[in-house]
DNA sequence: TAATTAATGGTAACCGTTTACATTTAATTC
DNA sequence: GAATTAAATGTAAACGGTTACCATTAATTA
C-alpha cells in the first residue's frame, strides 16, 4: 500500500508538498498540485489513518455505550447504530460497542451512550474524559439527540380524541427514564385538558404482557375504549388481546404504539404510531459527535426531532 | 494518558523493559519485572493502539460489509453485527459498516461479508487483498460461517410430517443464494423420500405478500395443509392469512418459520420455527476472521452449526 | 584463571504522518 | 537596483510504540 513518500518519490517532490496538497493544497502552486494529485492516483494512495491518529494523539474510534439492561439486539438500538456506523465511515472513524457488562471504557476519541438509568450519569457519565453525546433527553445538561417524547404521545392522544373516542387509557413501559415521564405528561395534559381522568398503567416492555393486561380490561368492558401505549411492543399485545376476544380494531378496541421502527409494519393490522427517524437520529449523534470533537470538546446543544403521526389501521379503517 | 516512557521514567528502566514487560514478560527479571507492573498500574497505562498499529502496519479495524440490496437495519442482520462487535472489542479491534453504496473498501485488516449475490464473487470478493470470512455458506471455497440450512428444512418438514399433515407447501425467498437453495433441497427431498409432491413458491420476504399468497391458497383449500416457510417474516405472514380466514391454527393450518431471531416471539400465536443462533455466529465469524489474520491468511475451514427446530404454537398445541 | 556463554537491560532506528521552522525563489517597494 | 516581503518548497523532529542490535553482568566451562 502506498505511502506519502511514495507519492512524493513518484511526483518528485518532498513529503510535505504532498501533505500539504491533501490538507492545504491553497498553499501548492497549480502545477505541482496537479502532479501530486495525479502521482496519488496512479499510486491508488489512501492515508494511513493509524499515522495520523498518532500524529494527532487521536485513536478515530468512537464508542457505542448501550447501558440498557435488556436486549442489545433490540432493532430500536441496532437501527440507531447502523444510523451511527454510517455516519462514522463516511469521517474515517470506527466504532467499537460497549455494553454495562465491559469493564473498561479505554481509548476513544468520543462516546455515544443510550439508556442511561438515574444513576448512570453520576457514576458513570460524568467521569468521562472525552466528549459524549447523550441519546435520550436528560435534564442534566448533557448534549443530546431525541425525539419530542411529550409532543408525540399528545399528538396520538389527540388523534383518538378526534375519532370519538373519550376512554383512553395510556399504557407504559415501567422505566425511570426521561423520555417516558415525557411521554406519560403528553398523554396526561391532553387528557387533562378536555376534563378526561388519565388513566396509567406502567409495566415491562413486553408484548404479552401487555396483552395480558389488556385481556383483563377489556372483558370487563363495554364502550369504546383505545389504549395509547408507549411502545410498538405494547401496541402488538394490545392488538392480541383484542383479537383474542374477537373485538373489533378499530370499531371496538383502537390502539396505537410509539417508535415506528419495524415492529409497526409486522403488526396485522398494522398500527398507528409515532414514527421516530431512528437511523437518521444515529446519524446526527455522530455528526454532533464528531463536531464536538473538532471543536475541542464544545457545548453543542441538543437535537429535538419532531415526531410524526403515522395512521394505520388500528384507529381509522 | 499515560505512555510507555511515562511508566519507564517512573519505574526508572527503560522504554524497552516496560515494552518486553508486556510483549514478553519471562525475558525479564522477576524484580524489575514487578517494579513496571507497579507503575503501570499506578499510571493506569492502556497502550496507544495507533502507535501499534503503525508499527505492525495493521489498522486494527475490519470491516463488515452488507452486501445485501434491502434493509440493513434488519434485525437479522443486527444481530449479527451485535455479535461481531462484542467480538472484537474484546481483542481491541474495531469495526466500520460498508454497504454497497460505500465506493471504496479503504483500509482495514479483514473483512466479514454477508449478503453476497453470485456475481459479487467476482466483482468485489475475489479482488480483497485482506482476509475474508464469509457469512453464507458458498461452494468458492471461502472461509464461511452458516447454519446447517437443509438440514434445518429436513427438520422442520419432518416435524410437520410426524403430525399429520401431508399437504406441505413450501415458503421461500425469491433469491439466488446457496442459503436459499439448500432450504429448498431440504424441503424437496424431504417430500420425495415420502413420495409426496414438493410444492415450491418463491417471492419476496415481505410479511404481506406471504398474506396476500397465502390468503389465495387457503380459500380454495378444503383439508389441513402446512406452510413451511424459508423465513419467520414470511411464516408470519401465513399466520395473518389464516386468521383473517377464521381458519385454527395448529388445528385446520401449520406453519413454520426460519431465523427464530426475533419476529417468531412477536407473533401470536408463537411460531415454530428453526433457530440460528446468530449472535454466536456473529462471533465465530469476528474469531475466525481474526485468528485469519493473525496466521497470515491460512485458511480457516468453515464454521456450520447445527440447527435448532423450536416447536411452538403454529405446530402444536 | 582466562575464555566462553547465557541472561538481562539499553540504544537507535523505524513505522507514516504532521507541526514547526528554515530556506529558496520571486515579487514588491523605495 | 538594493532591501524588504511574500510565496513556495524543503528539512528535521516528534507522536508512541516495536524490532534489531549492542553492552553489560553473571554464570559456566576448560
Amino acid at each position: 500500500m502506498a505511502t506519502l513518500s511514495d507519492v512524493a518519490r513518484k511526483a518528485v517532490v518532498s513529503k510535505m508538498t504532498v501533505s500539504r496538497v491533501i490538507n492545504h493544497p491553497e498553499q501548492v502552486s497549480a502545477e505541482l498540485r496537479q502532479l501530486v494529485y495525479n502521482s496519488m492516483k496512479e499510486l491508488n494512495y489512501v492515508p494511513n489513518y493509524a499515522a495520523q491518529a498518532l500524529v494527532h494523539n487521536r485513536t478515530q474510534v468512537i464508542k457505542f455505550l448501550i447501558l440498557e439492561e435488556m436486549d442489545t439486539t433490540e432493532p430500536y438500538y441496532m437501527n440507531l447504530l447502523a444510523g451511527i456506523a454510517i455516519e462514522l465511515d463516511q469521517r474515517h472513524y470506527s466504532l467499537q460497542l460497549v455494553t454495562r457488562s465491559s469493564h473498561t471504557i479505554g481509548r476513544c476519541d468520543g462516546l455515544i451512550v443510550t439508556g442511561m438509568r438515574e444513576t448512570d450519569y453520576d457514576h458513570i457519565i460524568s467521569h468521562l474524559e472525552q466528549p459524549v453525546i447523550l441519546f435520550g433527553e436528560n435534564k442534566k445538561g448533557y448534549d443530546y439527540v431525541d425525539v419530542d417524547n411529550k409532543k408525540g404521545m399528545q399528538m396520538v392522544t389527540e388523534h383518538i380524541l378526534n375519532h370519538g373516542c373519550q376512554k383512553i387509557l395510556f399504557y407504559g413501559i415501567e422505566i425511570d427514564e426521561p423520555f417516558m415521564r415525557s411521554r406519560i405528561e403528553g398523554y396526561e395534559e391532553t387528557m387533562k385538558m378536555k376534563q378526561l381522568l388519565p388513566q396509567i398503567n406502567l409495566m415491562k416492555n413486553s408484548s404479552h404482557i401487555a396483552q395480558f393486561e389488556a385481556e383483563k380490561v377489556l372483558q370487563k368492558n363495554h364502550e369504546r375504549i383505545a389504549f395509547v401505549c408507549a411502545s410498538d411492543r405494547l401496541g402488538i399485545g394490545v392488538v392480541h388481546a383484542a383479537q383474542r376476544l374477537g373485538l373489533n380494531i378499530p370499531g371496538d378496541v383502537m390502539v396505537t404504539g410509539f417508535d415506528g421502527v419495524f415492529l409497526d409494519r409486522i403488526a396485522q393490522p398494522k398500527l398507528t404510531t409515532i414514527r421516530q427517524p431512528i437511523v437518521e437520529m444515529g446519524k446526527t449523534c455522530a455528526k454532533l459527535l464528531l463536531d464536538k470533537i473538532d471543536q475541542d470538546g464544545m457545548k453543542q446543544g441538543n437535537r429535538i426531532y419532531k415526531p410524526e403521526l403515522i395512521i394505520r389501521n388500528t384507529t381509522t379503517t
